[in-house]
DNA sequence: CCGAGATTTTAGGTTAGCCTAATACTGTAT
DNA sequence: ATACAGTATTAGGCTAACCTAAAATCTCGG
């Protein structure tokens, strides 16, 4: 089925496509141009382009119109790019002083410059670690990678305790805002209100009371606590 | 003089280069294409391009069939990249495990990628070592270097007592090899027999005699001890 | 089932960096 | 003084990755 097998180096821009495309698709629904276009700040021609090139090279398989799935060898060459990003993200924090709202653009440069075995020197530095700063899966050396079930927070049934397990956003500001609620992975909070629009919840956390908006509570992802 | 001052940031390849060149005439004589085509392992046509686009672009003087000379700002970037290198180089052999041998590469992809913020952390976590991993003397933040006069291990007379300073190699099977001599920054070497032709000494490391020949004895560079 | 609007692709163009082959220059040796 | 060897530049071409403008296709409401 795929066609080059021989894999020389990939460039930063593919492995920035690769990465986004699985991004937009974990389970493996087509991504579209328009999608991955706007989530790698490009003209969709761009993109349109690129995608022709890395069908040839059987990394991912493109039906005009319809969009774009990447094969088992753009899957690999993903969950590499995304395992390496995260273990980046980790390590900065743990060990060079960087705060969560800061790993990301970093790491966005590093994951294509860093050797393999930098990687994995790295990984052992931390103690191969099981989820990045934002609390996302690092996927295994292998490719594996452990996706916890979880529950958007605006999607918390009032009364619920759930712990905080992944903050899904990437801009400094935004996470910068969210630390300063308190909210990082690891934190119990209880949903104690819901409005009938616009996805509103009002939670507790410790002694506060927050209300959180449609695309906060979507970015929060959360455990549901396991019935006894 | 120097043309455009606005400075977009610059490519790997444009990194490279200035680097290259300053490595060529750290004193300012003219390096030429061919040179730097060897060094950067290119072909001189391309080097002739690039030599014209850096000096439009004011980070260096070429005069046609005579070489080039960076300016001030060409110096200043080369530097820049000279700190990051070494820096680079330095904090992967004290906290990621590597050993002399295998850092060049590493650092010489890394050099690109890393942020300003990152190198800093990293200086402060090595407690701003003003010399790398082979005793390269490692430029400061103001683009400030401290170049400590050395003699290459040839020169040095015959019964003299140095110290290995520097190690101007590499090649990793070189480096392995000259630590396999017991040979490092920091090592007192004696030299005990010089022969009249190719350049070659024999010298005493602790309890141990080596003959060294021309090339290895210009890679290691040592410093003379002050007459009490 | 037909057309408007959104999405996607095609067409055509740019820039950075590289290459080889051909040409031009330089300095030296007869 | 000149030719030759070595070095450098010019000429011409390529690929990766981007762009804008124009054309094609899809989707969905009426
Ligand atoms: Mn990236
Ligand atoms: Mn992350
Ligand atoms: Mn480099
Ligand atoms: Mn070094």
């Amino acid at each position: 089925m795929s066609a080059a097998v021989a894999h020389e180096p990939l460039t930063r821009s593919v492995e920035d496509y690769l990465k986004a495309i699985y991004q937009l698709s974990p389970e493996g629904r087509p991504a579209s141009t328009s999608e991955i276009a706007n989530l790698l700040a490009l003209s969709p021609p761009s993109v349109t382009g690129m995608v022709k090139r890395l069908s040839e090279h059987g990394l991912l398989e493109h039906v005009p119109y319809r969009g774009v799935q990447l094969t088992d060898a753009g899957r690999r060459a993903a969950l590499r790019m995304v395992r390496r990003h995260r273990l980046i993200e980790a390590y900065l924090v743990e060990f060079l002083g960087y705060s969560w709202d800061t790993v990301h653009e970093e790491a966005e440069r590093l994951e294509h410059a860093v050797s393999e075995t930098m990687i994995e020197r790295m990984a052992g530095a931390l103690g191969n670690p099981s989820v990045d700063p934002h609390g996302d899966p690092i996927p295994a050396a292998d490719g594996s990678i452990l996706e916890r079930a979880c529950i958007a927070l605006s999607d918390v049934p009032i009364g619920e305790n759930v712990e905080i397990s992944r903050v899904h956003e990437s801009q400094p500001e935004r996470l910068r805002y969210i630390a300063s609620l308190g909210l990082r992975p690891g934190v119990q909070v209880t949903v104690v209100d819901r409005q009938p629009f616009d996805d509103l919840v009002t939670i507790e956390v410790g002694t506060d009371k927050q209300v959180i908006g449609r695309e906060l509570g979507h970015a929060l992802l959360c455990a549901r606590k396991v019935k006894p």
